[in-house]
DNA sequence: GTCTATACACCGATAGAC
DNA sequence: GTCTATCGGTGTATAGAC
């Protein structure tokens, strides 16, 4: 039987709306809790229309990690660049307050890329991995210019690395912004802890 | 139409296999993305005899997850009843090893109580919470009489509290018993970063 | 580009025999 | 306590009209 059309946005703007609706349900529920439906009906529309933007499911989540990760890499990058002959300390601060400061602006992406990891095919994980391990390597690199430099002393270059990360990126699972601390006061808490734990 | 009987095993040890297959499964690809059929297969009986040992599929989580915790909450205690009259310092360190240790030997229960959370009804989640708050609120004693006694310098006693264990925790992103480096290697460097991290 | 409709598979949970 | 069988619902993805 056929029915009248009943809505349907035929909308250019649909793209993004189903790119927001799916990084906000994926990050609320869980990648393999939400449906193809349940972002078509957020999107406002069927669930057959995503097909003419997406080939598959996973490939709307790999689309939305990969474009945190770029984002996040091209913005260190970016502010790494317009510094130059700093010392290692206060690349080491820039890095803190900068990690935490995005971090803290994205709290849906953050959570997707943590969490949904698994749920990437293989040659989708390798190309995130891929882009981890390149914003791993900017702290790394700063780590180590300081070790040479004598400002730091670390005993393994890339557990510091990563614990220094997972201390600062622990803060998406519990800041609030009503409460008792203000963002610049928590990247004051931040920086303290990590500078003095690579100290001499 | 009546079939044979095919399999089914009658043993007494059903429920601890079940536990095992989902804790298995949940940390492999997600609570979510298992069937209770999957996890059937995995024991060896039909997946309506699954409901002999569990109300339904999100209790079976929550007692997974209860049971980490409360393991992880009482094997702390224990051991600092062990102690006593250990200066700060010292035992810091002891929480530290300890963490790590716990964490390394639990790599599935780890990974669903920090995944998962958001898969509990809420009065689950809420004794969940309150077990991770104790375990939290063990190592903020440890820094806060480190503060009075004058060993450590802690801007924020409850951020450095959550710093502190989101860096150890880290470990378990990471760590393979067949890399590089030993377990006690890994101890060593990241309790010298804690240590750091609180000193004066 | 979106719709309606549907193919085909799987889901959690339950009933009743043994 | 486990089985077989099934209920009612939902899943991803596709086909074809407009």
């Amino acid at each position: 039987m056929r029915m009248a059309r009943t809505q349907g946005s035929h909308s250019s703007s649909t793209g993004p709306k189903i790119r927001a609706a799916a990084q906000s349900l994926f990050a609320q529920r869980g990648f393999a809790a939400v449906s193809m439906r349940q972002i078509a009906a957020q999107v406002g529309v069927q669930a057959g229309a995503l097909y003419n933007y997406t080939p598959d499911k996973q490939a709307l989540l790999f689309d939305l990690m990969r474009q945190h990760m770029e984002e996040l890499l091209s913005a260190r990058r970016a502010e790494a660049l317009a510094i130059v002959n700093e010392g290692a300390s206060h690349a080491l601060e820039r890095f803190a307050r900068f990690h935490i400061r995005f971090h803290l602006d994205r709290p849906d992406a953050v959570f997707i890329a943590y969490m949904e990891l698994r749920n990437l095919t293989e040659p989708h994980f390798e190309q995130i991995e891929t882009l981890r391990r390149a914003y791993e390597q900017e702290l790394k690199d700063i780590l180590s210019a300081g070790v040479k430099a004598g400002d730091f002393v670390i005993t393994d270059l890339g557990v510091a690395t990563r614990a220094v990360i997972a201390m600062l990126t622990g803060v998406t699972t519990w800041y609030n912004d009503s409460g008792a601390l203000s963002r610049a006061e928590v990247e004051d808490v931040y920086w303290h802890m990590v500078r003095k734990s690579v100290a001499r």
